[in-house]
DNA sequence: GCAGGTATTTTTGCATTCATTTCTCAGACC
DNA sequence: GGTCTGAGAAATGAATGCAAAAATACCTGC
């Protein structure tokens, strides 16, 4: 079923390292605000840094980077503010797919989307894995919504979010709602009803909103002050 | 020393040939589907290959270009399929600028709105300067809203749009339509009415979608000599 | 005359090199 | 003691060079 060279992933160089810093940062890998080690990551992926600089180019145009002319390449920093941004964003695409995906998704969207949705009630107790299936789950939703524009600014959105999420710590009361909230959105979607389908995709961002930037608030301390020096502010109150 | 910067464009050489190269790409300068000629860009811009291909990866990151790796990049094709999905992803967009700019557009957006407004208005005749104002207009309009990820994802809809445009002919009669939602959406927006303003962007974006996509099936119906396959998809008008 | 294959040219992708700018830090000066 | 200055070091930004892949031209054999 392979085509000879497995050891070589798939995808044009550009596109492998794209999405390999790209999931660094997703890691939270790179403090948020931290400066992009371009040497490192040179060595690291074993080019020379003219195909790292146009992979930078291409995170900053995703807005996961800033460039700073003649001073290197930061994580965007990401404030309460900008992440409400995001969320607000992505309601307006959240009420899109809810639309769409209830009268779109095929019947191997369903199945997928129920299977998902049976893993992520087994992920309840580990949250990372529980946030990856989740983010899987929501990415298919949008896919069954049937508008590729769509699904890639929602997968931009979503990637935000997730790098946000790497900042806080993980709520078990958070989790167990938003199970919950997964039960009425599968049962919306079970039943193609596209109203109350985005109706209750907006209000699990809402819900996800508001208990992130809760978390997001203490933990970053005041948003809009720290600005520069969030390199050294420790975020090591996490677990509580 | 504020010594004037020696008459070097504003922002740097990676903004400035980002910028560039998508004002070309916009004007139509490089045909849809066609390869990027990259010897000749440098040429042009005065630069090497380096930060030429560093913006041509930014591009294409945009989703104004694709890249075919050893190939190329060529200005990513719009078939009707896509074209109609940007109007879709952009109606969600439409309604969430209505809803927010009613409450949040400040005294400043009203008055720079009306003028722009005005000179639409006078701009009638002029397609292409009709054109350029109404882009100005609804992007101001997407500022209005106070949410900068969403000005900033429509700007980019707005830019398929803008280049699709390109491709089919101005229509009088579409322009005095247009012209006559605009007051629509005036009004809404003077008396601050969410719902009806978003109502009103989210008609006025399917109108214009219609309309587009009625020239665009005639414009492109054979598109250039046996493209890839983008006459084959039969689903070409009959938009909502 | 034409299909198929091969050599040449062009283009693409990446590495390397070079010029500038910024950062670091030691030392002079107030 | 603190601050400013400036030389050295490190980084960033862009140009050039080089190997590989594609596109084109050519050329042979039928």
């Amino acid at each position: 079923m392979t085509l000879a060279a497995p050891r070589a992933e798939p995808g044009s160089l550009h596109e492998r390292l794209v999405a390999g810093i790209r999931d660094i940062i997703l890691r939270g890998e790179i403090a948020d605000g931290a400066k992009v080690p371009e040497a490192a990551l040179c060595a690291r992926f074993g080019v020379s840094r003219t195909p790292l600089r146009e992979a930078l180019k291409a995170l900053a145009t995703e807005g996961l980077l800033t460039l700073r002319p003649n001073r290197g390449a930061v994580v965007a920093p990401l404030d309460a503010a900008g992440l409400a941004e995001v969320f607000e964003a992505k309601e307006a695409l959240e009420r899109f797919i809810g639309l769409h995906a209830a009268t779109r998704a095929t019947a191997e969207d369903l199945r997928a989307l129920e299977v998902l949705h049976a893993e992520l009630a087994g992920a309840a107790g580990t949250p990372d894995l529980y946030s990856e299936i989740n983010a899987a789950f929501h990415h298919r939703l949008a896919g069954a919504a049937r508008n590729g524009q769509v699904q890639q600014i929602y997968a931009s959105l979503q990637a935000q979010v997730r790098r946000a999420r790497h900042a806080v710590n993980h709520d078990p009361a958070r989790i167990a709602a938003s199970l919950a909230e997964h039960e009425g959105i599968m049962a919306a979607l079970r039943i193609r009803a596209p109203l109350d389908l985005a109706e209750r995709l907006a209000t699990h961002n809402t819900a996800t909103a508001r208990a992130i930037l809760a978390h997001f608030a203490v933990g970053q301390g005041q948003p809009t002050l720290g600005r520069v020096a969030v390199g050294s502010a420790g975020r090591g109150e996490g677990a509580g």
